[in-house]
DNA sequence: CCAATGACTAATC
DNA sequence: CGATTAGCCATTG
């Protein structure tokens, strides 16, 4: 299987993530040259191998919802590390969601 | 090339 | 807050 350059792409723009932050679908999207294929880099984070050098779970909706996990445990996995990393959850949704949002340079 | 799909977002109800 | 609708774009058959 050979990947294609987008979702290299967004897969870069996941490692660039710090322990502890989250990020939106949105930032990655503008990150890589296309602000409006939130959806896109969505089926593309998804489709990622899920090798430990690709933090997935670090990316939440806009609006601080956890969103979705194709990894084992689903949801509630991702939920679990990030708190784990030292991001507050509260059910389905990130609390200080303003301040462990990051933004690529 | 066309149609369907999906780890999103914003607007409405 | 949850459900629905409509836009959005790259990937896939």
């Amino acid at each position: 299987m050979i990947y294609t350059n987008f979702q290299n792409l967004v897969w870069e723009a996941l490692k660039k993530i710090p322990r502890g932050r989250v990020t939106s679908y949105g930032e990655i999207a503008k990150f890589i040259g296309s602000p409006g294929a939130v959806r896109a880099v969505g089926t593309a984070v998804g489709k990622n191998p899920d090798a430990p050098r690709i933090p997935c779970h670090r990316v939440v909706q806009k609006g601080g919802g956890i969103g979705q996990y194709s990894g084992p445990g689903g949801v509630k996995a991702k939920i679990r590390m990030l708190e784990d990393e030292g991001v507050a959850v509260g059910g389905a949704r990130v609390l200080d969601v303003k301040q462990k949002m990051f933004f690529f340079e």
